[in-house]
DNA sequence: GTTACTACCGTAGTCAGCTACGGAATCAAG
DNA sequence: CTTGATTCCGTAGCTGACTACGGTAGTAAC
């Protein structure tokens, strides 16, 4: 977008992810991020590569993932071996589709309770309190994960 | 569904909502549950109602609301709060609609690399590795709130 | 009435994912 | 060359949601 072309501090690569720099070292300590060489008596400097992997790492993040697996996802980027990329890939591609079934189901059972809530209002009895009181058991909350 | 009519131990309690004595412990010091008054030199006792309750907070937490959500839903408990019931429920509603339009980019995208992983198995190149490095700009980091 | 289990209660530990602190080294502006 | 911000690095603290510990008091079974 603007100029970066492989040569960033760690300030300028946070302020560009629009997340901390202790993040980013943080990412560093977890092993998400490689800290690239310190010229001597010097500054790291990062590249657009860093600025991609904090990209994934947010995003990864945010659609559920623990950092640990999206270590799992990076060692596809990094991994030199097809077979284990693969199935790895596989592995996350079923909980991806068990995420989706869950937050499905949930935003299903949601839906429903707001609806209740804008034909009735105006009503002294709120349905979406009532059913969450009343446990809901036509979705299955025993998954709490 | 035994019997426990208004008169349970906190074990009891536990056992009939599933979960452990010292979460529920936890969520009256939390002030989601009420502590019963404790008899002279002797045990609180737990009612129907404050398995409801249990059950409230469990359900409310399967739908995505955090504990401090839980309490603010719960103080809506008599009914007469419909309205920010529902302001509540939809927001939450959106939130989940936006994870799961996102976890389904990412079901695309990772059912596409492994297709072609298995298609090109035993080649030097890994496509998979390749695209996932190379399609990082697939996913929007831009909207982690 | 002795033994074995709960209950009570405060405090402390866990785990994930940051966030902050503090002091030395380094860089950038004037 | 001084000043002031950044970087570096280790370590410590924080939030959310539990989970465990340890000692005392009450309860239940034999």
């Amino acid at each position: 977008m603007s100029k970066k072309q492989g040569s960033m501090t760690i300030g300028a690569l946070a302020k560009a992810a629009r997340m901390g720099v202790e993040t980013i070292r943080y990412y560093q300590r977890r092993g998400l991020m490689v800290e690239p060489e310190k010229p001597y008596g010097s500054i790291r400097h990062y590249d657009e590569q860093a600025l991609a992997r904090l990209h994934f790492i947010r995003t990864a993040q945010w659609l559920g993932f623990s950092l640990d697996e999206v270590g799992g996802l990076l060692t596809l980027q990094d991994g030199t071996h097809c077979d284990e990329a693969r199935a790895l890939g596989e592995h996350k591609l079923t909980s991806v589709r068990q995420k989706i079934l869950s937050l499905q189901r949930i935003e299903r059972a949601l839906d429903e309770l707001v609806q209740e809530c804008c034909v009735q209002q105006g009503n002294v009895h709120c349905p979406l309190i009532t059913s969450l009181r009343d446990g809901l058991e036509k979705f299955s909350p025993e998954e709490i994960p």
